[in-house]
Formats: structure tokens, C-alpha cells, sequence
DNA sequence: CTGATAAAATTAACAGTGTTAAGTTAAGTT
DNA sequence: AACTTAACTTAACACTGTTAATTTTATCAG
């Protein structure tokens, strides 16, 4: 039978091209300001085709946000180098999190600001990529706890204090563009550098 | 002449009307569900009445966003009591930031997070409301250097760096109020304390 | 090759959007 | 009572997300 698994190529061959243009819409356009048809548009399938693999627009931004995510993920796990030093990898991992999000600024505040507003209720899921993204977070800040390079802190909540800072820098440069900022690296890595010495025994 | 100061007040009593429909629409319905149909319904006149007295959407906006933050610098301003202890009232005033942002949490957004969006090129301009409340930061960081509580840091850069602190764990608190957070409470403090623990000589 | 069956894609419609240009109503002045 | 100006409204434009009904396309059985 490859008919059918042809057939499902096809399908999963279309669903990708809907998923690849509503990505560059979004993110050069802004999420209100695609509509259904344009993206329609672009693919060459009529407006309602789009309904036929996905539920609704939120939907779809939701399945942009999670490709989003998985990248975000891979990103950060290839750092791992096992340098040894717990704190030194913590940072660096800190640093590809902010460079991430200002590389794909559109990306990331679809998935981290613009996507909780269109569903709330159901942000991070057990099991989804964004529960392992925060998963590998803890692992780091566990492991700086573990070799005694922290004081004896909380895990949860210092993961959570981390992913704050590291989260608000990335937003401020975005969102503020024109904001007089002092070098950007050199404020990426104050915010970053201020937090881990504050944690630092 | 008091016909034309009592139409001056008139015109001015009608701008506060429509101001206070549009946060109120805005803060429960989100600013891109409200449509200007909708403000014109709350008040009862027509749409385009509103273009009488606003620009456009994103004027009225602005003007909505340029209340919250005349509220949050009052807010702020009001703590001043002076302690003499210059971290502590620091520490102070970011536990007020945070606390503004989730007592008021849409508009929040609306402030530092979509009106951003609408506008990109005139964010935090001379002399605005937004200037002012940094400015407020900046003497407090200032302060803190000048009575050396602080290490040798760059003014300019700590504040900032401060400000992405706060405004993080206020994004994240309300964006994703379903993550297993620890203590709300537990979380702000553990990001302002471990700055200033990081700042601290 | 024909007819049936199921899948895929389309058309038409609904009630809504921000905004503009033109027109109307009401108030104040002479 | 006629004129002027400010305040407001009506009608229109080209859009929006989404649904129901319909048509087209592709596959299979005989």
C-alpha cells in the first residue's frame, strides 16, 4: 500500500509549507497583522484549506512556537562541553539564551509573549518543549548547587530567578529598541555576571 | 469669556471619558480585541468621534499607557521615606515595580510590552513619563555607588540591568501563571535580593 | 473504461475590523 | 434671524477569522 503513504507525505509536505509561511508572516508582519488569507496567499491553497490541517490561527502560531522552542533547545544543548565547570557552562548557556532570542526577536516574543495571550490555560504543559528547555535549566543550576560553586539555594526557585533576568533583558532589548543601552553585550553580561555572583558563595 | 473654558472642559471631561472606556476595554479584552466601535458603544457616541480627540488606536493607546506609568512613578515616588539605608530602599522600590505589574498586570503589558509594538521609533523619548521612572532607578543605583554599598559599577549599566530583572519575573509571573512557580512572593525577592547580593561589594 | 467512494480543496457568506470623506446637527455670535 | 464654526454622525472601503455547503480530484472495485 503506498498510495496512502504517499498520500500522507502529501499531507504532511503541505502542512509544513502552511507552517513555513505563516512563520516568516508572523515574524515579519506580527501575528495580528497576518490574516488567514494572506498566508493562504502565499501558498497557493484557498483560505479554508489552512482549516483542514489546523485547527485555527492560534493554532497555528502555536505549532510556529514549539519549532521555535525545539530550536531554542538544540541551541542550548549543543553548548554542553562538560568544561567541568558548572558555573562557567551556566553562563555561557545564559548568554546563548539572550543571543537566541535577539538573533529571532519576532520568534521569541511570539513564543514567550504573544503566544501565553492566545491560550491561556494551557502554557507549559508535562512533557512539552518548553517544560524541557526549563528541565535543562535546572539541570545546570542543580549541577552549580551539587559541586558547591552556589550557596546552598532553592533549585526551583533560583531556576526560575535566572530564567527572570535572563528573560528581561532579552524582552527590554527588544521591545526598546531606542533605549540609550550601554553596549549590549556588556549589559547581557551584567545582568548575567550580577545574578551568578549573587549566588555564588 | 466662560463659554470657552466651559467647552474646553467639556472636550477635556469627553477625552478622560473616552480614555477611561478605552483602559477599561483594553485591560479585560486585550488591546487588539477592542475595536474602536466598541469604546464608541461604551460611551455612547459614535466611532468616529473618538478621531475627534485621539489620533488613532495607537494614540489612544499611548495616552491610556501614559497614565500607568504617571501611576507607577507615583506609586514609586511614594516610598521615599529616606531610611538613609540607600539598598534598602532600592530593594524597596523593586519589590513596588513588580508588585505594580501584577496588581495591574494588563496594563503592564500594555505598557511595556504592546504599545512598544504600535509605535517602534519614539519608545522613551525626552522628558516622558517613561524617562522619568528610569530616571527615578538611575538615582537610586547612583546613590547606592555613592555611599558604597556598591561595588565600583557603572551606574548606568546597573540600572538597566536592574530594570531587566524586575520587568522579567513580572513578564513571566503574568504571562505564565500556570507554571509551577514557587512562592510568588519567594521568587521576587530571590531575584531582586540575589542582584543586589551580586552588586554588593 | 465506468461508476462509486472518499478525501481534498473551494466558494460564498456572516458579522465584524480601522479609518476616511462627506454630510448633518447643534451652539454661539453678530 | 442669519451666519459661522465646532461637534458629531452616516456611509463607505477594503479588510478580518471562521463556518457550512459545495465542487473538484484522486483512488479503488467491477
Amino acid at each position: 500500500m503506498g498510495v496512502k503513504e504517499r498520500r500522507t507525505r502529501e499531507k504532511e509536505q503541505l502542512r509544513r509549507q502552511i507552517l513555513s509561511a505563516a512563520r516568516e508572516l508572523f515574524v515579519n508582519e506580527g501575528y495580528e497583522s497576518v490574516s488567514m488569507r494572506k498566508i493562504a496567499n502565499k501558498i497557493e491553497y484557498s483560505p479554508t484549506t489552512i482549516y483542514l490541517y489546523f485547527e485555527d490561527k492560534a493554532d497555528l502560531l502555536d505549532s510556529v512556537c514549539k519549532e521555535t522552542l525545539l530550536d531554542l533547545l538544540n541551541t542550548l544543548e549543543r553548548l554542553k562541553e562538560d568544561t567541568g565547570d558548572p558555573v562557567e557552562a551556566l553562563r555561557e548557556s545564559g548568554r546563548a539564551y539572550v543571543e537566541f532570542g535577539l538573533k529571532y526577536p519576532q520568534d521569541y516574543k511570539l513564543t514567550f509573549v504573544i503566544r501565553p495571550q492566545f491560550q491561556k490555560g494551557l502554557g507549559l504543559q508535562q512533557g512539552s518543549v518548553g517544560e524541557r528547555v526549563f528541565n535543562y535549566l535546572r539541570a545546570m543550576v542543580s549541577e552549580c548547587i551539587r559541586q558547591k560553586a552556589f550557596r546552598q539555594v532553592d533549585v526551583e526557585t533560583t531556576g526560575q530567578a535566572l530564567w527572570s533576568a535572563v528573560h528581561g533583558v532579552t524582552l527590554l532589548l527588544i521591545d526598546f529598541s531606542d533605549f540609550p543601552w550601554t553596549e549590549k553585550d556588556k549589559l547581557i553580561d551584567m545582568v548575567i555576571d550580577t545574578m551568578i555572583d549573587g549566588l555564588t558563595a
